[in-house]
Parts: structure tokens; sequence; C-alpha cells
DNA sequence: GCATTACCCTGAAAGC
DNA sequence: TGCTTTCAGGGTAATG
């Protein structure tokens, strides 16, 4: 399940592909994403030549020396990934975009299709899809954590259930959620207005910290994630306890607990993130 | 305005 | 062994 890491890992595998080449004629499969794709909608980027690869939280954007360019969410199961013209193309491959150096081609593959590719005539559009997100841990200033902290002391949610609104921050998803709440020693079943601002200061920067680690390792793989050359990220080997249940608490000992959220699982270790504040 | 629930979809795992 | 059922999960829309 892609994050904000995962996401920053896969812009930056694909950028030395992708910028300068030019783009060719888009194919699109009869299956719809969560926001249909269309021929015709991708067309506004043939001819196109790319100029950058933008990230924001979970949302990637590919730039061209025009106007137009292609917004990309990965959803759960998506993969963006730049693959030789004559390899098979995955099952559920849903959108191909052929690139001018006559070798490759871009490949959008998912197989959940939770994910999307947008294509934008203007930046009016990518613009209207950033101002809805809040700020990305990854960029974080001094004004935004503090922002932050006062936003989680006003919410009665729990801190988990806000830590992953988009709108407070942006990349942040069900792994690191977890990771950042076991670091900061917070139950992520705590409200946020019952919490005291230096622990929820705690959190916001292990949220960024978390980030970033996951980055400096090429993101997390689990099942499905892979960077936009195919290659596995490695942070699953840094993780404290997500997706262990039953496992040692590395700072305790006492087993890691799985419980749901939100019909989200959350795990955490009672011990060191108790309930009572 | 906020919280909760349902929904989209497939593959993996569990159940039979 | 093989078929059927259940579950996970990001983001959003609908509902309470």
């Amino acid at each position: 399940m892609p994050e904000g890491p995962e996401v920053e890992t896969v812009r930056r595998s694909l950028a030395p592909l992708l910028v300068g080449r030019e783009l060719g004629k888009p194919w699109v499969s009869e299956l719809k994403l969560r926001t249909p794709t269309t021929s015709r909608g991708m067309k506004v980027v043939q001819g196109q030549r790319v100029r950058a690869l933008g990230r924001h939280g979970k949302l990637m954007w590919i730039e061209t020396d025009g106007e137009p360019g292609l917004m990309v969410r990965l959803g759960m199961s998506g993969k963006l990934l730049v693959s030789d013209r004559g390899a098979p193309r995955a099952k559920h491959t849903h959108v191909v975009v052929p690139l001018d150096d006559g070798e490759n081609e871009l490949r959008y593959v998912d197989p959940r299709r939770f994910g999307e590719v947008v294509p934008y005539k203007a930046r009016e559009k990518l613009e209207l899809e950033l101002a809805r997100l809040g700020p990305d841990p990854l960029a974080f200033t001094d004004d935004d954590v503090d922002h932050a902290v006062k936003k989680l002391k006003a919410t009665k949610r729990s801190l988990k259930d806000a830590v992953l609104d988009q709108r407070l921050f942006a990349g942040v998803g069900n792994i690191y959620a977890c990771e950042a709440l076991f670091l900061a020693k917070l139950s992520p079943e705590l409200r946020g207005v019952d919490v005291s601002k230096p622990k929820l200061r705690k959190l916001v920067l292990a949220l960024a910290d978390v980030l970033k680690s996951a980055v400096e390792h090429r993101g997390t793989t689990f099942s499905d994630f892979v960077d936009g050359q195919g290659g596995y990220g490695e942070n699953q080997d840094f993780l404290h306890v997500f997706q262990k249940e039953g496992e040692p608490c590395p700072t305790c000992g006492r087993p890691i607990r799985r419980i749901v959220q939100g019909a989200r699982s959350t795990f955490l270790c009672r011990r060191c993130q108790p309930k009572r504040r």
C-alpha cells in the first residue's frame, strides 16, 4: 500500500527515465479506474515533453513543457513503471504511454483499481487537487508543525483517525501512522483533545521522522509495492509494530496487539502506548 | 461540522 | 484437491 514515502520512491526512480522524453500516443484499457481514464482525455499529453515529476502526499504528477500533465494516485495496488516496449504487459495494465526513445513505455498497472490516472489540460486542475491536501510531513516547516499540533489538540477524533486525515498530514497512511504513534508512546485510541501539546508535538515530529526514514529505505514493500523500475523497498525491515501482531515489542518485550479502528488495522504495544494519559 | 458507514475491487488466505 | 467465503485497505460519498 503506497504511502507518501513509497510514492516519493517511485517519483525518484522514474524521474531520470521520463524527464526530457516526449510522450507518444496513449493506450487505455476498457476497465474503469477510480476516475475513468479515456483515450480521448489522455490525448492532451500526446506530443508533450516531460519537464518534471512532482509529488505531494500520495499524489504524484507528471509536468510537461506545455500546460497539460498527468496526475497519478496509486491507491492500494497501483504501480507506475517504465518498461521495455517488448516486455509482456502485466495483467491489470490500464494505461500505456510510449516514450520517444523508441524502446520504452510508461505503464500504469493496478489490480484493485483503487488508483487513478487523470490527465489535465491546465495546471489549475492540479492546483485544485493540491489545495485539498494538507502539508506533507516530508516537507514540514516549523509553522506546519505548530499548526498540526493545534489541529490535533482541537479534535475529538482518535489520534489514529486524525493522523490519517490527508487534510492534516498529506502522505501518511496506515503503516506510518502506527509507527509514529508507537515512537511517540501514544495510544492510537486517545482523543487529540485529551493529550498534552508537548506529547502531540512529539507525535507530529515522529511522523516526519518515520516518513523521512522510510524514504531513505526506498519505501516499505509488503506485497505490492515496487518503484518505477520494479525494485523493492526495504523499510519493512525497520518497522517496530506494523503487521507484527504477537511479536515482542522492541522496547518492552510484550506482544504487539492488533485492534481495528475505522475498519483499518492498528498495531500497538499496550504497555508502551497506554490508554490512560 | 463532525463522526460513522458503505462502497469500489482483486488476490490471498481461510474455511469447508 | 478444489471450490467458496472472508478480509484487507485509501479515499470519498452518503448518512446519521
